[in-house]
DNA sequence: CAGACTTTACCGTCCGAACAGACGGGTATT
DNA sequence: AATACCCGTCTGTTCGGACGGTAAAGTCTG
């Protein structure tokens, strides 16, 4: 395993294990079984630490939300039921994002500019490329976000049985335009 | 003003404008107008201000919560309501509660456990007390949180009409208990 | 040899915390 | 009413330690 890969997966280890404050240069790098010095070869400072392990989730997340859209056959939003799926429990990939972004968050919130613009990204492809009206879209993503954001502080995280029970009743929501549409237009 | 609400106040002022990792003792001290001893007069360390922060905001937040709720005339899931209305746009509370805990998560996950009781509370209301089905009381609290929680980390947040939509959809789903079931049903 | 990689040793800064004492309003004593 | 006293509040300073980062020397491989 590189040396690389070995210090992006010991900073995710220690926040999960010890929390955001214990994230220092010194003990990425004894957990990575490197030196400081060795550390800071290949990462020039904390932030450039961060930002990789950023780059690092952001990507596996959005190629696993990929996969799982393009195993998903239906008319419209298979994006969002994606999105929605993928938080069914809590997977490594999707907790390995959030603490990273809580570390992004806690060190300096501009590191967070390109995750941003990630999910800026995503909230455009579920209304335009995936042929869903605005409402349903937001209310796919901020489901799937609501959800793992609770998990990630343990506001009181709805046990599984409970997710699919929500997932399940917003997927149905947004596949079908006319429920929508009619609770929409029975509310005014 | 007391100045042991001036320091709280300061902690939050300085969160917002210059980070949490910018939380130190002697910059909330200085900002709060105050000498670092005097500062740790009332609090004996930096959990001990982290805890006084939650503390405050969650109280803040619980009673504006309950005020909201009674104002709300309706046979079953006022509080939900009342949860989903008062993310219709950010307000400070919500804000500072939402640093707050991120304040908290950052330094000590365990800082965190009374907030989370808090919001087990929040949720039994939402379904017990509150007359509304499981589903929908959990579908209530995640799009609530979903929100303060996209805001909290910027996360491609949703405009304030957006949000209005999203609200109404989902409380006309929770206010007819039908509308739910049938989807539900639907689906199966 | 060259270049990628790693180590050891070190520095300046900042942080959380502890501490001794000053100020001042109230209270009891005379 | 004047004095002495106490205690909650606050000040300024000090300190040990940890942290992020630098510099330069060493090692391994092609």
């Amino acid at each position: 395993m590189l040396t690389r890969d070995r210090i992006l997966q010991a900073a995710t280890d220690v926040i999960k294990q010890e929390g955001v404050s214990s994230l220092t240069l010194d003990k990425v790098a004894a957990r990575a079984g490197v030196s400081k010095g060795g550390f800071l070869y290949h990462f020039g400072s904390k932030d450039a630490l961060i930002v990789g392990l950023l780059n690092q989730v952001m990507g596996v997340l959005d190629h696993e939300l990929n996969v799982l859209a393009d195993g998903i056959e239906a008319s419209q939003g298979a994006f969002a039921l994606a999105y929605l799926d993928y938080v069914r429990e809590p997977t490594k990939a999707a907790t390995d994002t959030a603490v990273s972004i809580l570390a992004a968050a806690a060190v300096d919130d501009d590191l967070l500019d390109s995750t941003r613009a990630t999910f800026r990204r995503w909230q455009d492809r579920l209304c335009h490329d995936d042929g869903l009206d605005e409402v349903g879209a937001l209310l796919a993503r901020i489901v799937g976000d609501g959800l793992w954001l609770i998990d990630l502080f343990g506001l009181a995280p709805p046990t599984g049985e409970e997710r699919s029970k929500v997932i399940d009743l917003v997927s149905s929501l947004i596949s079908d335009h006319g429920a929508a549409r009619d609770l929409i237009d029975s509310a005014e």
